[in-house]
DNA sequence: AAAATACATATTGCATACATTTTGTAAATC
DNA sequence: GATTTACAAAATGTATGCAATATGTATTTT
């Protein structure tokens, strides 16, 4: 394995992402060219062509003389997240359901049973990659040029608010994360069947549910005990 | 003046943007990194992160090692358009009437202006950019960072397209752009008024009748004319 | 002592030489 | 004569040294 630019140039976007959906590495977090450089074995020209790349994306921001940071995340990028989403999200199933393939069809089924196995024997990170890539593939089948920027976009950020509750703390934590797996074999069905509506109507259940579990982070139930203590311990 | 590189940059990116909207360069055109470091007076690496940012952007396709080319479009492209044109513009300009800050209004008026003035008296390339600047800015009222990068894929690939229908050739054509400068009045009235129904609705006539340019275009009345000849002279 | 300024250091941006890949051309082979 | 192969030319990709910009620190000034 000769191990060529070409392919370090791959590795390293590909581990950046992955760390970036994560939150491995946090929104606003500062990339250092030259770490990114030693540790990848890229000389300075590629890296950087490596993170305008990432920032066309919309994983990064480049800010002249000032390098590369993690593209943040705030209160109103969130506004913007949960009005844009759920018309983005059904547009694609819809246009899924129409023009999938059939390689596609299996290939969103094996990224399913990828997602199951994360969910019973996976780290937070491993369910939230699958989950990522289960719909990444939505977007593949739909393939309509003109919307898979912004559903990307979408999917990087819904990827990094996940994380949160792909680590479930409580049974009813534990209840949503199968009831969206449940929905996967569903909308899987309804893509399978050409069915455009049943797969918009799933779409906006799907929506929903995750919208519930965000929404149950952001604005968590108010604390019924003393100041100074948290309702549960979080490890580390 | 002293024309540091970033200006060269900045005026290069731009030139390159204009070039490509108006069909200046076609789709599928081969860039020639020699040839533009000649007549941008960049070396090498900046040009090809300009070329990146392009990319990004969605103005050009890198291909490894085979250099950029203008961005394709195809009858399948057409197709992604339609189905995904109604829905973007429906949802800026919605969104557009809730967030416009009193100088975006400002901005956009004057944007209508240079729009009017340059169908009394500009090129078709003058219409285009006008008409272009125009939808930027409702994107930029709107501000929901998900949406834009879809919206300035579609921006792109009107501007290109409507480059055809601000020749106009017949007085119906006349009459539709017109049409359109009409209602650009309207809906900068109903955006000044918050008034998000109104806009929504103006965005659906808006894109009905650049539809209507469009199909008319591509799918243009028969030829009841022999073979051999064009039913009307275009000049040059 | 607080603020401002000058300087040193670190980081980013650019230019150019070199390596690799592609592509066009001509010779050779069948 | 058509196809294949070898080679040459051109274009793309990479590495590195140098320039420009930003940042932190120490010194000076009030």
């Amino acid at each position: 394995m000769p191990d060529t630019t070409k392919d370090r140039k791959a590795h390293l976007l590909d581990r950046l992402k992955r760390a970036i959906l994560t939150q491995g590495m946090r929104p606003g977090a500062d990339l250092d060219e030259a770490q990114l450089c030693a540790d990848s074995g890229l000389s300075r020209t590629p890296l950087r062509e490596v993170l305008r790349e990432l920032a066309g994306l919309g994983y990064v921001e480049l800010r002249t003389n000032r390098g590369a940071r993690v593209s943040e995340m705030s209160h109103t990028t969130l506004r913007d997240f949960f009005l844009a989403a759920p018309m983005i999200y059904g547009a694609i199933l819809r246009l899924a359901a129409l023009n999938a393939a059939p390689a596609q069809i299996e290939a969103i089924k094996a990224a399913q049973e990828d997602f199951r196995a994360a969910l019973h024997r996976g780290s937070t990170t491993d369910r939230t990659l699958a989950n990522n890539r289960f719909h990444e593939i939505t977007g593949e089948m739909a393939g309509n040029i003109y919307l898979l920027p912004s559903f990307h976009r979408l999917l990087i950020d819904h990827a990094r608010i996940s994380m949160t509750f792909y680590r479930p703390v409580t049974p009813a934590m534990v209840e949503n994360v199968s009831e969206a797996s449940q929905q996967h074999d569903a909308i899987i069905a309804a893509i399978a069947a050409r069915d455009e509506a049943t797969a918009a109507q799933l779409a906006e259940d799907h929506w929903n549910l995750s919208r519930n579990q965000i929404e149950s982070f952001v604005m968590p139930a108010g604390m019924d005990q003393p100041l100074g203590t948290l309702p549960r311990s979080t490890s580390a």
